[in-house]
DNA sequence: AGTTACCTTTACGTTAACGTCAACTTGGGT
DNA sequence: ACCCAAGTTGACGTTAACGTAAAGGTAACT
């Protein structure tokens, strides 16, 4: 009785061949501390949960973030605290986030201005080149 | 007769002091080709445009690119290319750096969204502790 | 019984992006 | 003349994030 969570599971090469990453990064992730699958003998077994998991940190590395910090977005999914004090130092941290995606946001914005004024001195040149 | 380009000039402290990083930094972006200072002696000189230069790079770290992503995208600033066939090309790399941007616009929206989930989720885990 | 296809652990190798000395030089104050 | 701050060039060290064998286990075909 779990909120009728789909309890779907995949092998490793599974999730390498959906997720387009090697095992040895899958196994690398657990070795780190983020993913721990359950076993069946030696054999690793993911759940939906762990996919979750997995796309997550994936999705942290484009945008730039390493491991830790993605550990760290990972760990704010679940308030499991019972310490009020805890709530409020996950509060602040949600907020860090905040900005820093907020200054990614800029920057990109930014990029892609610069981006949109390469093209037109690339379309330029090639108008030249034909005159 | 450049455009009136303002002509300032920096030193490497300056510069790092600048962007909060260390001159080694600075060096070894050098050491990598992405900045040509001039020199008084020994003694590197950075312009304006060296220092425009390192402030994209920087920008591109905030965003997770590697130098040689940096590079790239600097090297789209002047279409220098008297060649149709390479005008063609960069446009494409515009155009990839187009939609690698707007793959990382998608991930910080889903971050953000996720985000105010977590936070609200915290926020509840606190009422409960008052009541 | 043999091969194939996955899975495992252990362990050393690699690359990027710097950090960290060490040993200079150089221009400016006192 | 002496010192100090800021600059320089090596050159080796470090960390993260995997890559890359090596050596072996296991279940399923054929």
């Amino acid at each position: 009785m779990n909120g009728m969570t789909k309890t779907r599971t995949y092998s490793i090469s599974d999730l390498a061949r959906e997720f387009d990453v090697t095992t040895r990064t899958i196994r690398f992730y657990e070795e780190a501390g983020m993913l721990l699958p359950e076993r069946n003998g030696q054999t690793r077994i993911y759940t939906d949960e762990d996919r979750v998991k997995l796309k997550l940190i994936l999705r942290g590395k484009r945008l730039g973030f390493s491991l830790a910090e993605s550990r760290e977005l990972i760990e704010m999914y679940d308030p499991t605290s019972d310490n009020l004090k805890q709530l409020h130092a996950l509060r602040a941290k949600i907020q860090q986030s905040r900005e820093a995606l907020q200054q990614q946001l800029t920057d990109i914005q930014l990029m892609q201005t610069e981006l949109d004024a390469a093209e037109e001195r690339c379309l330029e040149a090639m108008r030249e080149l034909e005159s």
